[in-house]
RNA sequence: GCGCCUGUAGCUCAGUAGGAUAGAGCAACUGCCUUCUAAGCAGUGGGUCAGGGGUUCGAAUCCCUUCAGGCGCGCCA
């Protein structure tokens, strides 16, 4: 739908540019009218042409628009065009040949209003049909490499909600990503080589050992989870009093080790029963052992970006837009978390990726200029690489604050939330919001199987088009959809033609969300195709005596049903068949 | 003090790379189930886009400023 537009106006804008003799034609910017009235689709070109070509805009557009209808009729054979100079006739972009253009006007400041004609939208239908989801997607990644990191908690204890939302929002951004074309590989970051894991390993030794009866003090700022305490009962029940007797300087290595996989393995069985997978869990602490972290800093160093001070090792990251340069090695001769993180990112830099994608909690937002700094040196491009901040979920129980606090441990994980309200409920209400908005998440509401409930309004649409097709097949055997489709040209009500201009604006949603990294537009879209079907369902019958009108309308709802199925894939969503 | 984010209907939030008369859901009120799932539909009301300047054909959107809220400003991670 966009593309017949876009063409039509850019051949028009070659061919008037005979006259206007610019360098370079601009963007051709197309949208879709708020409003219906206005038309199906439209254009502002002629207004962004107006400073360069310095003529009131609604003029240009009548300029366009005269070229376009001049060059629509007569429909010469196409040889005698082009022998005559002129370009070859584009208006003819329906499969018989018609016109696909109803009417094309020019309204307000110079807005240019396409309609279609109703062939033209039963021909894109017939095309969903039988493509289905290729022609849903674009293709604008073009193979090109990206890889999106996100989650990349702390082993150190369970998942949160927060957690839960930079997972629902990633994992659907790079089902959208990989729809559109783009090589993309998911990768979890684990910050197993800090001090964080060395202070939950102490945490479960101290544990270990007042379970065992000994009054030793608990670590200042330990991990006071219950989990803490799981973990250490286990080790009691394979170990028993091995390290009874032992210093952690001498046991803690064990503890620690035990402690992060443990917790490792819980976050990514959080995860998998969440729905979302890794192709990549990164280890820190193998970025050490493999000399990545001194390989970049020697790299760093050649570039003669470090620079000794005080002692402590900088890195000149003001030379890179940051407001202060950055320690990457301590006085004490240790490398700071920076450090590790700059050998992360140049690492994927190495591995050829041409577009690094970072999802953080929007705290660590004051991070993304010396990591953009150190990729900087590096010779990444600033715009490939891309910072997506998750805001904080407010977790609420019927409009009640639940309080949530690493320090006392009494926090509430992922795990719970998911156990309670289902993982696609929640996955679904991370996407309703842009991912740097704050959210709120009312569990009693999640739970409530009501119209307050998103995701159910959108599965009920698909569910109840199952239902359908299940009626349908008991009243008697339809005919192959080929031949259903036939009957495309009976769709002609206003509800039926608004429902398929809806499902031929999908490409554009679903690019859009690729280019602008935003999944949650994919989200509103569904509500509002679920509803104009529901409003359909309640005003039009699909199945009736009418055969053929029976066979239409099938059609329809079962393109319905793929785009539904297409975009709540993206988001990682369930289509169920019945509710 | 400096930096980043946010401020849109009673509430929660969209507003598509500056576009047309700013939208949706919830809440409130009124109707619709002996026919394909009422987890649904139809209808009604609701706005100084935080305030003030500026940029231009045109601003919720960009710039400046004030106010309010959140988050960062370690040789912590």
């Amino acid at each position: 739908m966009k593309q017949e537009v876009v063409e039509t106006i850019r051949k028009t804008l070659e061919l008037l540019n005979r006259q206007w003799g610019l360098d370079s034609i601009p963007d051709i910017d197309i949208e879709i009218p708020k409003n219906e009235a206005m038309g199906d689709i439209a254009t502002t070109v002629a207004m962004g042409l107006t400073k360069i070509l310095k003529k009131p805009p609604r003029k240009i557009a009548e300029e366009i628009v005269d070229a376009i209808k001049t060059n629509i009729i007569p429909p010469l054979p196409v040889a005698m065009l082009r022998s005559n100079g002129s370009p070859a006739p584009f208006l003819k972009g329906g499969e018989g040949g018609f016109d696909i253009f109803e009417s094309i006007e020019i309204a307000g400041p110079g807005f240019i209003n396409f309609r279609f004609r109703k062939e033209f939208f039963h021909q894109e239908l017939k095309k969903l049909l039988t493509k289905e989801h290729s022609s849903l997607r674009t293709d604008t990644g073009k193979g090109m490499k990206v890889q999106v990191e996100f989650v990349s908690a702390n082993p150190t204890g369970p998942l949160h909600v927060g957690h839960g939302r930079g997972a629902a929002v990633g994992n659907a951004l790079c089902n959208i990503l990989k729809a559109a074309g783009f090589e993309v590989q998911k990768e979890f970051y684990i910050n197993d080589a800090g001090l964080q894991v060395k202070l939950l390993g102490k945490s479960v030794w101290a544990r270990y050992l007042q379970l065992l009866g000994d009054d030793i003090p608990f670590p200042e700022d330990g991990y006071k989870g219950d989990y803490v305490e799981s973990i250490a009962k286990e080790i009691i029940n394979k170990k028993g009093e091995e390290y009874r007797n032992k210093s952690f300087e001498e046991c803690g290595g064990f503890f620690t080790t035990y402690a992060y996989k443990m917790m490792l393995a819980n976050i990514a069985k959080d995860l998998k029963d969440f729905g979302i997978t890794f192709d990549k869990w990164q280890s820190e602490k193998e970025l050490y052992e493999k000399g990545h972290v001194q390989n970049a800093l020697q790299n760093l160093r050649q570039k003669e970006l470090l620079y000794e001070k005080d002692g402590a090792m900088w890195f000149n990251s003001t030379g890179f837009g940051d407001d202060k340069d950055r320690v990457v090695i301590k006085q004490d001769g240790e490398y700071t978390y920076f450090a590790s993180d700059i050998a992360y990112h140049k690492d994927k830099l190495d591995r050829g990726f041409d577009t690094i994608i970072d999802i953080w909690g929007a705290d660590h937002h004051g991070y993304i200029p010396r990591i953009r700094s150190a990729l900087a040196a590096f010779g990444l491009p600033k715009e490939k690489f891309k910072v997506i901040l998750i805001q904080m979920v407010a977790l609420l129980r019927r409009g009640v604050p639940v309080q949530m606090s690493k320090r006392s441990g009494e926090f509430v994980t992922l795990r719970e939330v998911v156990d309670e309200v289902g993982a696609d409920i929640t996955k679904f209400i991370f996407l309703t919001r842009r991912a740097d908005s704050h959210l709120e998440f009312d569990i009693e509401v999640a739970k409530e199987q009501s119209s307050e409930n998103p995701v159910f309004y959108v599965q009920y649409a698909f569910a109840r088009i199952s239902s359908i097709f299940r009626q349908a097949e008991e009243r008697k055997g339809q005919g192959d959809d080929e031949d259903k489709r036939q009957c495309l040209a009976l769709l002609t009500e206003d509800e039926e033609l608004l429902l398929i201009k809806k499902l031929l604006q999908y490409p554009m949603v679903f690019e859009g969300s690729a280019i602008s990294c935003e999944p949650h537009r994919i989200t509103y879209y569904l509500q509002e195709l679920a509803g104009m079907f529901h409003s359909y369902y309640n005003k039009h019958r699909v199945i009736s005596d009418d055969a053929g009108l029976t066979d239409a309308r099938l059609c329809l709802c079962k393109a319905v049903q793929i785009v539904l199925k297409e975009g709540l894939n993206m988001l990682g969503v369930s289509a169920p068949e019945r509710m």
